[in-house]
DNA sequence: AATTGTATTTTATTGTCAATAATTATTTGA
DNA sequence: TCAAATAATTATTGACAATAAAATACAATT
């Protein structure tokens, strides 16, 4: 397997949490089993590091990057202020093939069994997310956007609980759809925030139950 | 020099343009010159093409990074993002010594004589923004923020022509002083993204004349 | 004969590796 | 419990391989 594929199955087995918050990446133990030596494997940790996958100490190595409460709301709050960015330019500079898109999801969403089948939700939900990125058509956006994503998924295994967090994302995701294919940037804005905000709560909850009165989740915003 | 000297040194010579943008860094002399050996070096590029002062080419090694127009534009709309809700958080959660701060900065801003010493100014402007985005308390938005700036400060040097930029953000600087004194946080949101899209105006109309009609400058937001 | 285009050689530079040094963690003995 | 010895791991180094750019030599064409 070459760099860039060790890249990625390093990172997506993070994702599918095969490698655990905390847990330590043993050079000798990835070059035995990737056929690397140690050179390359380091390059390669450097840059999960700095997707902010991974948490390097200094004579000590890379472990699996773990985050607490305070760094969980912190992704949201940058998430906020990212994708709410996002989802006004999207929504005045979207194109054709981006409207369609939209009327799409917007069709499937619809028609998706919450109760029954909450991760084809989810899934439909970051198709969204993503569309929305890319339609704001900034290259540093995505990056960063990217990054945020992997902090998210690294927060908790959205797989798994995902019901309540759809349940909740559902009528938002429509209704920021609305928005968008009204091209009205401002609620497109806004109700991007909203979203991302409930979202964060009810992550929280989930996660954190007892500690929703953060003082990062109780912000809001009296008018965008 | 120690690896974080060396790696300090480096971005500084990038700041400062004692390394020009589209400019080779050759592992070996880096070696040579720093007294360390290839491996830190190495390292070292890969944390400032992170950064996003260099730039890879595969089998080539690393250049300054350049950006083009749009790049820049990318930058600023992702600054109107990062540091608006940067100044929505700090005018709800600064403490007491960042409102101490902001007062100190308003005086020494309304003392200094623009046209007489416009650095003086840029540097008051850089402090104010410096305490914003630590006012909001959020270390991801923090690395961002300075992943961004390096990014302005690669555009173009703003030591030289400063005059300009100093003369328009000045009264953009007090007005945001005086919202965040006031803790209203819409109004700061909204000045601090309305002087970022003045300040990436008067850059561009300075660097690419005849060019503002580009897509991203001409963006509105009509209420925030 | 001069010039252009192409192939080949040379050089410069990055990519990879395995051995060694330095650091940190663990065990063992009192 | 503490200290020293041992083990495990990362950090650095220098040598070598692979790659890409530059220079050169040569042939083809006008």
């Amino acid at each position: 397997m070459d760099k860039q594929g060790v890249y990625e199955d390093i990172k997506q087995k993070i994702m599918e949490e095969k490698l655990l918050p905390g847990q330590w990446l043993v050079e000798r133990e990835l070059c035995e089993s990737y056929g690397l030596s140690r050179t390359p494997i380091r390059e390669i940790l450097w840059r999960l590091c700095n997707d902010g996958l991974l948490h390097q100490e200094s004579n000590r190595g890379f472990t699996v990057n773990r985050l607490n409460l305070d760094q969980i709301l912190d992704v949201f709050q940058m998430r906020e202020a990212v994708e709410g960015m996002a989802a006004r330019l999207a929504s005045s500079k979207g194109g054709n093939a981006f409207m369609a898109k939209l009327q799409a999801l917007n069709n499937q969403l619809r028609e998706v069994d919450i109760e029954q089948n909450a991760f084809a939700g989810v899934l439909l939900g970051r198709e969204l997310h993503n569309a929305i990125v890319a339609a704001a058509g900034n290259g540093l956006m995505s990056d960063m956007y990217q990054k945020l994503m992997s902090l998210t998924i690294l927060t908790s295994n959205l797989t798994r609980k995902s019901t309540e967090i759809e349940r909740a994302s559902r009528d938002a995701h429509l209704e920021l759809i609305d928005a968008l294919l009204k091209r009205d940037e401002d609620r497109s804005e806004r109700v991007m925030r909203e979203h991302l905000r409930d979202t964060c709560r009810v992550l929280v909850a989930q996660f954190y139950p007892g500690m929703l009165d953060a003082k990062h989740v109780t912000t809001q915003v009296d008018r965008l």
